[in-house]
RNA sequence: GGGGUGGUAGUUAAGAUGGUUAUAACGCCGGCCUGUCACGCCGGAGGCCGCGGGUUCGAGUCCCGUCCACCCCGCCA
């Protein structure tokens, strides 16, 4: 009896076949699976690769088999043995090495295990709350191991990539600078420092930009980053960034980079986009055809603009709204009247007036009939020389359904953005397994906080365009464009950059636009204002969601799908439960009182 | 901060209008079995029905509160 090691091991549970047979093996692995037949006892043998099946006969020697009957769900072994085929009679197309068993002769236990908090199966789901308590053994499953397989793939291609480009990997720090603006920022005490409080960074925008400062040129970091948000399906409280800089870099050139970048990672993982090179489209021409900024571009039905025709269209309702300057929209679906029955119509009308999709008054539907004349709720007001306009308009064909919102604009944008792609999911029109990509361009530079203010889009230092700089500081500041761009995947934000100013003057004029005294802005960024006096390279960057990127190719539901160690709805970590109160000693060091509130223990 | 869904053996679930001893499958324990691959067959153990109140002769079921998980809005690039 020996214990093998990994250097011993000479197959791992995925690659025996036929073609192997008579060889003798070492295999190392978790026990699967046991099917005890008195005469045989059958084990599947687990790695993470695979699963081959191990057979105990009762011809052998000793206590071989005896000692097999005993082997339960997860002991950890080793087996030496013989590679036979299974023949005809006896092979399976279940499992890849399902040609062959490996008749053992020799077992050695590691450990054992207790029985299983869940099983570890692919087809057997438990509850979520379960599986992350024991997420060690959550991550045995082979569908959660393919996906960070998946993931360590894309990674070290964009590290391949990057590198080969001459981009230089360098950290920066996690331990920041409080800065107002954007994310909560989660807080660390200062022991040395009593009273004091670094932030956990929520991206290394500022270190980045530092970089070029010091002349590396080419930067680029897998960072995690941390933002105090509630979580959602596709968010978490520290998430990881593909984060990258460049010096005497433009709009193009960062695009370029990164659309060539991510092509790359796609195709050293098996996968390809529907188009290359990536379609463009400028913000506004975003919001127009689609009323969002990270459009889906896997499927069409795009939205038609009908204020023109609403404001003459003798339909009162539309009329009105024209006359309100609201936004009227149409979309057009193909081949969809029957489909369309009036209970289906009704639910999507109940659909657009939830307040999360955006509470439209109401839905207004039309079915183009053979006759090519409409059915549907205004259609009685629809002469035919209006019948006629609208068809053109909308390029409406016979059994074509339109819907229609009529409301504030940005309630129009929200509807129809959720209507379109509602549709597009109950019609599935939606090709599974594709991949279209998509670069969003400049994005407004400002937009009004809740509160009146004008605050930036992206961050202060993000360059507008230049045709646009005389605007700053006037009345027409909301229509400035910014030198910013996001790249979009199947209706995902994955992520976005920008130029950055280099010109303090520039920078001045949009600090002032923001409402950003001198002296304020000395506060919160004087160490980047002061590094911009001493000879600042003209530079742009961007910056990736990894975990995003990893549940689109992978097709995860869930963020947590594509993340080892993930923490709840509610921020904890369930498996060590984390967060947890502290000594009041330590508080002390700190210099930290709570205002606890023991009973909720 | 607001809205929704769920919480019943180790696990996944069933439990109409309140009514005897709370079901099933898998897992676990014991036995049988030489071609299984979700092996099969026989037997057994296993429960604070999330937690705390309340209504009732009687609560897994009805009411109030609370905790946890998940989804959405707000928030977040």
């Amino acid at each position: 009896m020996s214990d093998y090691t990994l250097r011993d091991r000479t197959h791992n549970c995925n690659s025996l076949t036929s073609r192997d047979a008579g060889k003798e093996v070492i295999l190392i692995g978790w026990v699967a699976s046991r099917r005890n037949l008195g005469g045989a006892v059958f084990v599947d043998l687990r790695d993470r690769e695979g699963i081959t099946q191990l057979v105990f006969l009762q011809e052998k020697e000793g206590d071989l088999q005896s000692r097999a009957q005993q082997l339960r769900y997860e002991d950890v072994v080793s087996v030496r043995g013989t590679v036979i085929s299974r023949g005809d009679k006896n092979k399976t197309g279940k499992i890849k090495t399902g040609e062959i068993e490996v008749d053992v002769s020799e077992l050695n236990i590691y450990s054992r295990s207790e029985p299983l908090p869940f099983p570890i199966r692919d087809d057997i789901s438990s509850t979520l709350e379960t599986r992350l308590k024991y997420r060690y053994l959550d991550l045995r499953r082979t569908s959660v191991q393919k996906n960070l397989i998946m993931r360590s793939k894309f990674v070290s291609a964009i590290r391949k990539y990057l590198t080969g480009d001459g981009f230089l990997e360098i950290e920066t720090p996690y331990m920041v600078k409080y800065t107002p603006g954007g994310a909560r920022n989660f807080l660390v005490p200062s022991r040395l420092n009593q009273g004091q409080f670094y932030a956990l960074a929520e991206s290394p925008q500022i270190y980045k930009q530092l970089l070029m400062v010091a002349g590396m040129e080419k930067y680029f970091q897998i960072a995690k980053c941390f933002r105090d948000e509630d979580p959602r399906q596709d968010r978490q409280l520290e998430f990881t960034q593909i984060d990258l800089e460049m010096s005497f870099a433009d709009e193009n050139d960062i695009m370029n980079l990164v659309e060539a970048m991510i092509i790359q990672a796609f195709t050293e993982t098996g996968l390809k986009f529907n188009s290359v090179p990536f379609q463009k489209m400028e913000w506004e021409q975003a919001m127009s055809l689609y009323g969002c900024d990270k459009p889906d571009t896997r499927f069409g039905i795009p939205h038609v603009n009908l204020n023109k025709f609403a404001s003459e269209s003798g339909i009162g309702i539309l009329e009105k709204a024209a006359q309100n300057s609201f936004l009227v929209k149409g979309i057009c679906i193909p081949k969809s009247a029957s489909f369309f029955s009036r209970k289906k119509i009704d639910e999507l009308t109940e659909f657009v007036k939830k307040e999360e999709i955006g509470q439209a008054k109401g839905l207004i539907w039309l079915k183009l009939g053979a006759d090519g004349a409409f059915t549907g709720s205004v259609a009685k007001f629809l002469t035919p020389e209006k019948t006629e306009i609208l068809k053109n308009t909308m390029s409406v064909e016979v059994d074509d359904t339109v819907f229609i919102v009529a409301d504030e604009t940005a309630v129009t944008h929200k509807v129809m953005d959720n209507l379109r792609r509602h549709i597009a999911k109950i019609l599935n029109i939606i090709p599974p397994g594709s991949f279209s990509a998509l670069w969003v361009t400049r994005f407004p530079m400002f937009e009004k906080s809740s509160e009146g203010q004008w605050v930036s889009s992206h961050h202060p230092f993000t360059h507008p365009v230049r045709e646009d700089l005389e605007k700053l500081g006037t009345e027409q500041q909301g229509s400035v464009k910014a030198m910013a761009y996001d790249l979009v995947i199947n209706g995902n934000e994955v992520g976005g950059g920008s130029v950055r100013i280099h010109d303090s003057e520039i920078q001045a004029k949009v600090f002032k636009s923001l409402g950003i005294a001198d002296e304020q802005a000395q506060q919160l960024f004087g160490f980047l204002l002061e590094a911009f006096k001493y000879g600042v390279p003209p530079h742009a960057g961007f910056a990736a969601g990894l975990d995003r990127l990893a549940m689109i190719i992978t097709g995860a539901e869930s963020i947590r799908d594509v993340i080892a160690f993930p923490k709840s709805v509610n921020g904890a970590d369930l498996m060590t439960n984390a967060p947890t109160r502290v000594l009041e000693k330590q508080l002390q060091e700190l210099g930290i009182a709570v205002n606890s509130n023991p009973e909720k223990e």
